[in-house]
DNA sequence: GACCAGGTCCTTG
DNA sequence: CAAGGACATGGT
């Protein structure tokens, strides 16, 4: 489409436009607690899948990650088995636990650097790039934009061709450094993805329609 | 019944 | 490094 374009200008007309059709919305719901424990959970699972889940460690009175630590396994996995890979996904939430426990707690972590907690995250078991940055984000309010195959599909189609984690640089090269907008940004990015790039047509796309 | 979902880790070439 | 498999349930 684009592709003569630098990818900074083809990725300020796709904001744009994502921006004029969602507008802003708190995306991802819940304190920093449920953040973390939904961001393990949401990896590779539809969003609905862990609504349920939350609900259920709700039930069984999980609602922290201090609750997850002292929680019977069984119990854990019992309640997140409609997310899928419910045994590792047990696994990895006890193990963020005990790193933001190891840490000081939650408040701890608010006071820690944002990229030097970043590094920290991505040596817990089961903490990719995308759930390292989804809890600094939206957890912690941190900005630290967030790739998922989403946006790498989006931006690939409109002829920027980078892989996550350059993305992730361009993103931050491209928004203001503001928390809000990062969040923002990323939820657009999702909601079209899941309203036009997977029911629909590309045709139909505004990433291939730019003025 | 096939295919995909708001990934990550481990093993191989 | 890139590619491929494992992890698993639930919805369309």
């Amino acid at each position: 489409m684009d592709s003569e374009n630098p990818p900074k200008i083809i990725l300020n007309s796709i904001i744009i436009s994502l921006e004029r059709i969602y507008g802003s919305a708190g995306w991802w719901p819940g304190d920093a607690d449920q953040v973390m424990i939904g961001a393990i959970l949401t990896q590779q699972t539809r969003w609905s899948n862990v609504e349920k889940a939350l609900l259920n460690l709700e039930s069984a009175g999980i609602k922290t990650l201090e609750d997850i630590m002292k929680a019977d396994k069984e119990m854990i996995m019992d309640a997140v088995r409609c997310t899928g890979y419910y045994r590792v996904k047990t696994e990895r939430l006890i193990e963020l636990s005990m790193f933001v426990d190891n840490k000081g707690g939650i408040d701890a972590l608010r006071k820690i650097p944002v990229g030097e907690l970043r590094r920290d995250l991505l040596q817990v078991k089961g903490v990719g790039a995308e759930t390292a940055d989804s809890i600094l984000c939206y957890g912690l309010n941190m900005p630290s934009y967030v790739i998922d195959s989403y946006t790498e599909r989006i931006t690939g189609c409109a002829g920027i061709s980078a892989k996550k984690e350059k993305l992730k640089a361009l993103f931050e090269d491209v928004l203001p450094l503001s928390v809000e907008r990062y969040q923002d940004c990323h939820g657009w990015f999702v909601e079209y993805a899941k309203d036009f790039c997977i029911k629909k047509r590309c045709d139909e796309c505004i990433v291939m329609n730019l003025d």
